[in-house]
DNA sequence: CCCTGATTCGC
DNA sequence: GCGAATCAGG
């Protein structure tokens, strides 16, 4: 069955009106599905649904295939815009180093408290701590000398 | 298990 | 554009 004009004003009309879709749906013949596909389609008043579909974590089945033809060359190094503040004991680091230069490796999972930076005192410009560069480098490192560990 | 609406995806 | 399938909360 088509979406006549008349059959969509009927359905705004109770979607309006504050009909469920299945009733909307059993009145016009469809199927509730139909119904709120369409309310969608039509970009009716979302009516109160306390569904929520968009949490942040992965959504499997639905987007299985991203294909990536260009995988990033430093999986080892994280961005900096993970950058938090880390916790109290950063005090006492800074006394030993204020220069600012510490390692800024992230340790622990960054939505958890206990997340912080290593902060010992970086190597030679680079943003990590010697040994945090063997970790975050360790692409380059092995590109050269196929060892080093 | 029933209801609800929302979103996806093959047609 | 359509709507069944699927998802997701009450």
């Amino acid at each position: 069955m088509a979406w006549t004009p008349e059959r969509i004003e009927e359905l705004t009309q109770l979607w309006n009106a504050g009909h469920s879709a299945s009733a909307i749906g059993k009145k016009l013949g469809v199927s509730k599905n139909a119904v709120v596909g369409k309310a969608h389609r039509l970009n009716l008043p979302a009516r109160p649904s306390p569904i929520r579909r968009d949490s942040k974590p992965a959504q499997p089945a639905r987007k299985p295939a991203p294909v990536l033809k260009t995988p990033p060359p430093m999986p080892a190094a994280p961005a900096k815009e993970e950058r938090r503040r880390p916790p109290m004991v950063r005090v006492q680091q800074q006394q030993e180093k204020s220069t600012g230069r510490r390692c800024q490796w992230p340790i622990g999972d960054p939505a958890t408290p206990d997340f912080h930076f290593c902060e010992a005192p970086a190597a030679g410009g680079k943003p990590y701590c010697a040994e945090h560069c063997a970790v975050a480098y360790v692409v380059k490192s092995r590109d050269r000398s196929s060892e080093a560990a």
